[in-house]
DNA sequence: ACTGCTACATTCAACGTTGAATTAAGCCGA
DNA sequence: TCGGCTTAATTCAACGTTGAATGTAGCAGT
């Protein structure tokens, strides 16, 4: 399997040119004669010579390889936000390689640091463990974009961070709920623990919604959770029914606990969306044929990595600090 | 933000010594005095020194990273295996690093040639396009494992591949509903073109498990697909009903089809489990909250990450071929 | 014949790290 | 006192690549 290793002298010594003129020909620069290139090409192809990255590398300073790491691939919106910025990288001749850190301060800090991650040019984190502090504190060499609302925070005015407005986007969520009929609506995914600034964003522009419309806020109306999954979506609707709250909207914090709801709901006997219209958050592939259908937010995807690649291209093209991407509303 | 890099040599110069010996500190290698290695880790710490990683390969041959590539992580079952191959790695002290193919034959091969990856020591690949040929032709210098059913063909006896018995498989799952009652069961799922070898396995299994019961094969209870997808599981079903056929089980070739086709059930008025009793394959956890309720194979994804790096860690240790894992059933 | 130019190709050194070989110093026992 | 052993640190070279500097023709122009 691990035959040796085809170099540059291989070629060069077989074609009877310098190391370097076979290196002008795989990279396009200098002067080569159309006769040496040629020979040179083939003996490439005889050979089947292929560059060695991390001697480029290191003599070239930067690799063109981003990594883009996320708390979990497990969860469906990392899982497709991973695919949607490989893909628009792939378009710009980027390579992104995804790294999972279970959301872990100690292996987001060593993801910073590059800890066992190959040479790498840009850093994509959306941190859940991360601090300040960690970023402020280390010097580093490559380009570092936070994206996720607790990239936010971390971020502060000294890092670049890309988003959507979540307060807005909750608030339009709740305004449409309200739009369709609802009056009272519930909530989903408020956390009291932990990294909570998406819980909290969207709770207030929940509130704000509400306010808006001068409805009450009604804290028998809120269903607490420990994370985002399809398990505590459902437990938590279990608790809302049970403690007796009635509701006919339900504004979940993320489209997996929406489905967890909705599993709940369906267990309860209530009828979506005669009973309860559901709205969630991300709009991911699953929501798309979940039965009964319910409606979400969806954040811009393609525009945050563009945005992302944007900054990482050229970060000091860029004040760093927070910035805003698009976000729509999906009604199903 | 690129703030000039730190090297050995910087903090050899800080300390007094050479730079050898915070190499031997860094690496806890060589003799290194209690008094000076306490120093170097001062001036480490101090000037935020990290090992250059493209150096570091370059001089040692190897990274301890290894590549993941996989056709697409927009679909949970491959976003939930490369969860699980970065954990098992990381327990072992590997770094897997995941990356999206596509499908595509072309970008399958730029993987394997490493164009644009990093320096890897390994790599790990689901393929769809890639053909036997493109591996055999090439001369590799990093180890090679293999996935997936259109993985198994590709290496054939040349190249190491790990998968379960798809066959076995099918006809556990087919043999399960049988034992439930179901008499008339359609199978959802069977591809007519592209690589359908997962599909044409499923399929075998299932015609496998209805000749030993004793029950008819019936090509209009057969639901063909294009893609292993919600939507394409969705109108298959839709197809099936309309064609009048009658069925009392649904075998679905992955858990993403079955919740299309639950969709579709459901919008039909087919109630589950009591008129249609549905068999999922792949246990992604979408279907683990999924209303109604729907069994699925469980393919053993911990003890596929482990055996493939098993593998990877003593290329030359096991016989190059089909590794087989085992599966499971999962009853709802 | 001399200068200056163009087109090709080469040499050299360096990117940062680490195995292998070497040196240096201290200590022990014969 | 000498050789031999242990501990500690060093020097050297090399991993494969590529910028910068340099060399060498051949040819045009004066």
């Amino acid at each position: 399997m691990a035959r040796a290793r085809v170099t540059l002298a291989d070629i060069a010594a077989r074609v009877g040119v310098s190391p370097k003129t076979v290196s002008n020909v795989v990279n396009d620069s200098g002067w080569v004669g159309a006769e040496v290139r040629e020979k040179v090409l083939v003996a490439i192809e005889e050979l089947g010579y292929r560059p060695n990255l991390a001697a480029r590398q290191l003599r070239r300073g930067s690799s063109g390889v981003l990594a883009l790491a996320l708390p979990t691939l497990a969860e469906p919106y990392f899982a497709e936000l991973a695919s949607v910025f490989v893909d628009v990288a792939h378009d710009r001749n980027l390579t992104v390689l995804v790294s999972q850190t279970g959301g872990d301060r100690a292996r987001e800090v060593e993801a910073l640091d590059g800890v066992r991650l190959p040479a790498i040019d840009g850093l994509i984190m959306s941190p859940l463990g991360l601090e300040a502090v960690d970023v402020q504190e280390r010097r580093r060499d490559i380009s570092l974009v936070l994206v996720g609302e607790h990239g936010e925070r971390v971020a502060g005015d000294g890092e670049h961070h890309v988003g959507i407005d979540n307060v807005a986007a909750a608030a339009a969520a709740t305004a449409e709920l309200i739009a369709q009929g609802c009056r009272r609506i519930a909530t989903i995914g408020v956390q009291d623990e932990g990294p909570t600034e998406t819980s909290r964003d969207r709770f207030d522009g929940y509130a704000l919604a509400l306010r808006q419309a001068g409805l009450p806020l009604d804290e028998a109306l809120t269903g607490h959770v420990h994370e985002f999954n399809r398990a505590e979506g459902a437990v938590a609707v279990q608790r809302l029914v049970e403690s007796g709250a009635e509701f006919d909207g339900l504004l979940c914090f993320n489209d997996s606990l929406a489905l967890g709801a909705l599993y709940a709901l369906g267990v309860r006997g209530l009828s979506v969306p005669e009973q309860v219209r559901v709205m969630g958050f991300d709009d991911i592939a699953d929501g798309r044929y979940s039965m009964p259908p319910f409606s979400t937010v969806a954040p811009g995807r393609e525009a945050l990595a563009n945005r992302v690649l944007d900054i990482i291209a050229a970060p000091d093209a860029t004040a760093p600090g927070h910035h805003e991407v698009p976000f729509s509303l999906v009604l199903r």
